[in-house]
DNA sequence: ATTTTTATTGACTATTTAGTCGATTATGAC
DNA sequence: GTCATAATCGACTAAATAGTCAATAAAAAT
């Protein structure tokens, strides 16, 4: 039956996505996940290739996850700078609601592997990210805008959100993070805007 | 002689930090490290305790020249905002000039790894860190603010130069980077002013 | 020049880990 | 209930890696 082996697939999705966030994806061992998952090790390997494939899996599914909290208003935003504080929104509304997929897309390596075979199948996903935020804003902009400013900002907020986090996880609480971001967000959409000639 | 050992553990660090930066922390291995020093297996063993000890002192060492670079000024900025500017300035010298070290400060591993059993070692430098923009800072600032605050603007501006970078990496060319930072810095700066009630 | 000290070496052992595969168990059809 | 199929298991092999240590070489002291 298809269903015992869907929810073996979760669980393992599950228990690999903990260990990656715990300990980093080249750190994690395949053992740790399966034990994790309560499952044999063999099992790992009649759903995935190998640990690179369910990392694979794993960050595109994050992705998607983060792409729906980008897609997701109620109305949509009137102008340039709400869609910006919306963005902003969501990228925090992901962190943390999904702390584990944050901290698997934020891991360095995954961003910055220069020399790695399998760049091509991770790099799709994190492209994919980038064009949606390049879309999303594109619809307030003239179509005559240079794309490569809309790259740079996309970068931008991106950047901004992962690496604030990232240095706030290890300098403060969890609450003095959340309390952070509000005051930080209002001004740097307007940096955003500024830097758009808006 | 202590010469000869001195050179050595130069080459050795080289060796490692070239090897990080390229695959990672996680995925570098002894071997690879002493092959590419030229060096004999052993050899790494009398210098360092383990692996874990060369990361730290490494990552020490990055975190020492970083801290050169913000703390190197022809003349003391005048104002806050001058400051910000330096700092991501300084920033910003550092990744061009020391792509290594900036790779290796900036593995995700090494700034979220919350259950490491090396975690105090490592922790030390990075909040060392944090605490130099902090003093920066607070020349400018009035003796009654809110220490919380100072170390949310550290945060910040490492986040932010990070996070931009390390986004920057996958999307852009390197002199694309180059040209993208100049625009992005004076707001970001007006922003982090405004998150201070300057 | 000889001895002592210091530094280096790389073959070796022990350990860890990835990935395989025949045995075993669960599921659904009849 | 019996059989066929799908899913799971975990002991096993092969390979990679960390860390050791007796032998060797270089440097310094005498």
């Amino acid at each position: 039956m298809q269903k015992r082996a869907k929810r073996t697939r979760k669980k393992l999705k599950k228990a690999a996505l903990d260990v990656f966030a715990e300990k980093s994806v080249d750190a994690a061992t395949v053992e740790e996940i399966t034990e994790k998952a309560d499952v044999g090790k063999g099992t790992l390997y009649e759903h995935f290739a190998d640990k690179e494939d369910i990392v694979i899996k794993l960050v595109e599914d994050a992705v998607n996850h983060l792409i729906g909290y980008i897609r997701s208003y109620d109305s949509a935003p009137e102008m340039l700078e709400d869609m910006l504080e919306h963005l902003l929104n969501a990228h925090y509304s992901f962190s943390v609601d999904s702390r584990e997929e944050f901290l698997l897309l934020f891991q360095g390596k995954l961003l910055l592997r220069l020399e790695s075979d399998t760049f091509d199948e991770l790099e799709e996903p994190y492209l994919r990210y980038l064009g949606e935020i390049e879309d999303q804003i594109s619809t307030y902009l003239s179509p005559r805008i240079d794309p490569l400013k809309i790259r740079r900002l996309a970068c931008a907020v991106a950047g901004f959100v992962f690496g604030f986090f990232s240095f706030a996880m290890i300098g403060m609480s969890e609450e003095e993070v959340e309390s952070s971001v509000k005051p930080l967000r209002r001004t740097f959409v307007k940096s955003l805007c500024t830097f758009l000639g808006w």
